[in-house]
DNA sequence: ATATAGGTAGGAAAAGTTTCGTACGAAATG
DNA sequence: CATTTCGTACGAAACTTTTCCTACCTATAT
């Protein structure tokens, strides 16, 4: 029987309203709360902005943001990588439903949604990228 | 602003202990309360029984699963195909940390993990055909 | 018939996540 | 210098998700 225990260093996996912190970060760069809540609300849903504050002082607290001071403000940026977190929910998301496969995880993505001719093309290079990686 | 209301007759996504249900099922057709359980056991995480039943019995009032009676057991079926649901999972995940696109939701899930050449031969076939789609 | 084993049902507690009211401080405005 | 504005801090409430206890039913074995 597997049991589930992270190591010891390594940072939670965000949830879902984190994410969408996350995201804004990641797009933008490091940002105030302010500039965050204002960019969920346009883009994504309502929220409130102490709501959107707490959020962000708890994924301090986790370890997912960092922050300088900047005046009175609080500049925020991701603690690590987003590729790396990205890579950590994806797992997450493929352990449970995909059977530990992100590869068929990548498939159904591919599938369900409209896929442009661009990205196809990026994603043509990754594999061949793989590819010779794995022919070595 | 954009607001988040789901359409009326659509299922709810389900949670994260709802997919590693889900996921059981897919992998071994309709099935008893008693062999998820185990099943969970052995290759996901310790749970206790009475947990999985209970879980199972809200993904029947959500309308995730149906059953039927099969003498004193109770056999559940997923209510929606697996590919349906997880295209829903995928999409939602991509809108909050994906910037929307399920393609660079699959350009990670391919960067990430240790993708098997049968894999990638499967997913260089699914490009194949969307490109045939797109130049019709 | 009684005990035991194995199943469902359901309530309630526990844990996790999200929302928000309120206090308070500092800067800008009148 | 008083007032308004805009920021952080933080506790508590609300909501969601997960866990588990207990009751109860039925088939089986002693």
């Amino acid at each position: 029987m597997k049991q589930k225990d992270e190591q010891p260093g390594a940072l939670p996996e965000p949830t879902k309203s984190e994410l969408e912190i996350l995201q804004v970060i990641w797009q933008n760069g490091p940002s105030s709360v302010r500039f965050v809540n204002d960019t969920l609300n346009e883009q994504l849903r309502e929220v409130n902005y102490s709501s959107t504050l707490k959020l962000m002082q708890i994924m301090l607290d986790k370890g997912l943001l960092m922050r300088e001071i900047d005046g009175k403000n609080h500049i925020y940026r991701p603690a690590e990588q987003q590729e790396i977190t990205q890579a950590r929910v994806i797992k997450g998301l493929a352990t449970i439903a995909f059977g530990g496969s992100p590869a068929s995880l990548a498939l159904r993505a591919l599938g369900s949604g409209d896929t442009s001719a661009e990205e196809l093309e990026q994603i043509k290079l990754l594999i061949q990228q793989i590819e010779n990686q794995q022919n070595k």
